[in-house]
DNA sequence: CGGCCAATTGATTAAACTCAATCTGCGTGG
DNA sequence: CCACGCAGATTGAGTTTAATCAATTGGCCG
């Protein structure tokens, strides 16, 4: 796998990880180094790429680095059902130390780049930074709203209302690890791998697509996708902005993430 | 609310918590007790009362002592979506120290009697019994791996082999904590609450229902629900055993979770 | 017995799927 | 530089699944 020419992401002096973290709590320098540290041993994908499987044993957790992922799974007739995506910044697998067989696939939906960490140091995380630590069980009940808001999309939102919410929670979630610019998206995911998000057809979600943009709610352009009304997007999909907590970031929260100094 | 004749669950020595937490590891007396009191501090809720509320301030963790619930969401036209069904020995809430606000309601889907944890405790646990906060990092990658069917379920499952996974699911879960006895479960839900579930309307979810029955899956009396052939209704289903993790669970796990002597 | 909740049934409509082409942009080999 | 091939997007037509609307039935309790 070639590692050259990742510029899936805008490079930044930090990981997207580091990113992320920030945006929640303060986040010292020896805590950064740290996270960088962590990140050290890199992987790169191309898109298509499998890299974990359902009912396979979990050698470790994965930082997204750069690119998109998919967790899915596949039923017995081979229809693939995305479970969520995952974005830089996010961790997979960090259950990896108490469950031994994963319970899902993981595959790459862009070129990939990822950090491949021991099991051994997500244990030791909580031990050396408990604000870390506390961080990533942040992220695990994050998840947990993400994969909330996906159950409800696909239980009891129409078409339209499926794709204008996927549209907005994805939106949301770039902004917050600085990849938005001029609400414009870029979105590597083709119309298939949409489809098998919001238990679609493809041929349904092109045509939902195509009325959001003739609604004059969306633009797109190649892979990119411009989100000309993110109101009425997210009105439309009923999106709950309180679930991926962006109110809450701004103040670091209080309990065992506070921190007394600095 | 009247705490007497709360039947649902065979009242054992140990609580479910304990029963659930002991399919899983040795568990020493010493941890037994600690276990029970942290349940000393219960309520009883009757069938249709909400114990949480999406957006609203989560102010402890729940312990499922006896009876069902359910992790729901509402849309803006008013319609319910179940998340998940929390049974005897399930914890709600777990993240109760890393998130603000709650991002789903919760309601007795029974008579149900919950014990009621502080948020500082929670924290305790792994200080004091690392087994058992290994246990319930467990606990929270199990219920991702069935949230994560459920949106498999909703996605790529037609309405017929939801209901059949659906079953499947329950089934396994109440055999664990010993709440099965001659294929037989007592299901508190109503249909509306399984339709809510599946994401399907009632008339369609008592249709399927049926269907099961007349296939000669399935019998029901009253609340009670015979499972006539688990392997067939898993095979219609498509329902994965080793999701819930029955597998692994007689011998203990290696690692954070194993145990050197006794 | 009346009333209510829940389950069941019938008839019709609507949303989404499937099958089958066609179109389009793009990269590649000649 | 262009024809070809391919992946992905788009369109059309017909079918299926599941929703909706509207009763009706059955059991249980006061």
């Amino acid at each position: 796998m070639d590692i050259a020419s990742s510029n899936l992401s805008p490079e930044q002096d930090a990981s997207a990880l580091v990113r992320k973290l920030g945006g929640m709590a303060l986040v010292s320098e020896e805590e950064v180094s740290y996270l960088e540290g962590l990140q050290a041993n890199t992987l790169v994908l191309k898109r298509g790429a499998d890299f974990m499987r359902d009912g396979g044993s979990i050698s470790a957790a994965f930082i997204i680095r750069s690119g998109w992922a998919a967790r899915y799974v596949l039923t017995a007739e081979g229809r693939r059902q995305i479970l969520s995506i995952a974005l830089p910044g996010d961790v997979m697998g960090l259950h990896v130390n108490f469950s031994r067989k994963a319970t899902y696939s993981a595959m790459a939906l862009s070129e990939l780049e990822l950090a491949v960490v021991e099991p051994m140091r997500i244990l030791e995380i909580s031990q050396k930074h408990p604000l870390i630590g506390s961080g990533l069980s942040w992220f695990t009940a994050r998840e947990f709203a993400i994969l909330g808001d996906q159950t409800m999309r696909l239980g009891r939102l129409s078409a339209h209302q499926r794709i204008a919410h996927f549209l907005a929670e994805i939106y949301f979630r770039l902004s917050f690890i600085g990849e938005v610019e001029d609400d414009t998206l870029y979105v590597p995911m083709r119309q298939a791998d949409i489809a098998d998000t919001l238990g679609l057809s493809i041929v349904h979600t092109n045509r939902e697509i195509m009325r959001l943009r003739r609604d004059g709610l969306i633009e797109t352009a190649g892979r990119e996708i411009r989100i000309i009304d993110i109101n009425r997007l997210c009105e439309v999909g009923n999106f709950d902005r309180s679930h991926l907590g962006e109110i809450e970031l701004s103040e670091p929260l209080t309990g065992p993430i506070s921190r007394e100094n600095r």
